[in-house]
RNA sequence: CGCGGGGUGGAGCAGUCCGGUAGCUCGUUGGGCUCAUAACCCAAAGGUCGUUGGUUCAAAUCCAGCCCCCGCAA
């Protein structure tokens, strides 16, 4: 089939590249501008447009996607569907209605559950041990449309989102070319969702990613630290300084300790949590220095053997 | 010119403001102690202080340029 692919992000142009590899052709694609970002600020190409230039298929970047230029745009190019994968922005009716298909979005969750931008983040901070990936028909509500496909995948207990993310995006491809072939011959049943058991998956902010020792337990931390990873990642605070917690690993040991604090047992380190748990940290990055073992961690504090050292969840940062 | 932190034996850091002996915790190696140990004690090895130039009697430290790493922000 002759599509017109959005998409903006990595996990986009990953899926891109598998409808490349396909017998279906790319006939242009839509992304965001190109915009300032990373350090320094310099202007960045989504992964997106690189991928779609190294093939040079043609790109269109509208500031704004909801309007007559954008409409004007599609009816130029021929295609007979529309596939939109993580565009990073919401389509409007007049955009999804006139092509000779409906336009077709994957979306990795089991929809009805985690409609929105962060599904994979969700299902992992949430401690779910099963997700998915669903090919949908794009309906006028985000990520409600009728379900074309819909494949189950298991979540490992240490998994982080990334890793799942990154694990599900060849099925992603695999499976959205699969819907693509069904509805070419024809062959396709499109099922509506059952309203009852949404749920949502709203963007992560960096805010997400902060840690309470004193009211989280340390399951509840684990996961959000690997659902927020790699952005924005679980932080909490030393001395004012903000820590992420890069990697955790769950324990059954209980000790009652002051929330935060970080107890060494036996060559591993952990962080007291609420409820007297105790979360095994692996790897941990301080501002401005590069991720760390705990140990290395400890000795730079100051041979640490008096004090104990004990990270503090609020970290009011008033700076400026 | 978005804001900021950093580069010092193998690892993590102090020392830099105020120039003058290379320091701490850990690791490594050897030895000791012990029934034994990742524990303890003793000892040793290991450093062009990111790089180039400048100032100086003297630079890890002051000045200027460059390279590299990272956090924030998006």
């Amino acid at each position: 089939m002759k599509i017109i692919f959005c998409g903006s992000p990595i996990f986009a142009a990953d899926v891109l590249q598998c409808i490349l590899n396909s017998k279906h052709k790319v006939q242009a694609v839509i992304t965001q501008p190109d915009r300032p970002s990373g350090r320094g600020l310099k202007v960045t190409a989504p992964a997106v447009k690189v991928l779609a230039e190294a093939h040079k298929i043609e790109v269109y970047q509208p500031e704004k996607i909801n309007t007559e230029e954008t409409i004007h745009f599609l009816k130029k190019i021929e295609h007979e569907i529309l596939v939109v994968v993580a565009y990073g922005e919401f389509l409007g009716k007049a955009i999804l209605d006139f092509h000779k298909y409906p336009p077709i979005n994957v979306h990795p969750s089991l929809l009805p559950k985690y409609r929105g931008a962060a599904p994979a983040q969700w299902a992992v901070i949430n401690g779910e041990i099963e997700t998915g990936i669903s090919v949908q028909f794009m309906s006028k509500k985000m990520d409600a449309g009728d379900i074309i496909l819909q494949k189950k995948f298991s979540i490992g207990p240490d998994e982080t989102a990334g890793e799942l993310l990154e694990r599900l995006t060849p099925f992603c491809g695999e499976t959205l070319i699969e819907a693509l072939d069904l509805i070419e011959n024809n062959t396709f049943t499109a099922k509506p969702q059952n309203e009852n058991n949404v749920s949502f998956a709203p963007l992560l902010s960096k805010e997400t990613g902060q840690i309470n020792w004193e009211k989280q337990e340390a399951i509840v931390i684990h996961n959000l630290v690997r659902g927020t990873s790699p952005w924005p990642g679980g932080y909490t605070f030393y001395k004012q300084k903000r820590v992420k917690i890069i990697k955790t690993k769950l324990s059954t040991i209980r000790k009652n300790l002051a929330p935060g604090t970080l107890y060494v047992d036996d060559g591993h380190y952990y962080i007291s949590a609420a409820s007297e748990t105790l979360l095994e940290i692996i790897s941990l990055q301080p501002e401005g220095k590069k991720a760390l073992l705990p140990s290395e961690f400890a000795n730079g504090i100051g041979g640490g053997a008096s004090s104990p050292i004990i990270f503090s969840s609020g970290g009011q940062t008033d700076e400026s």
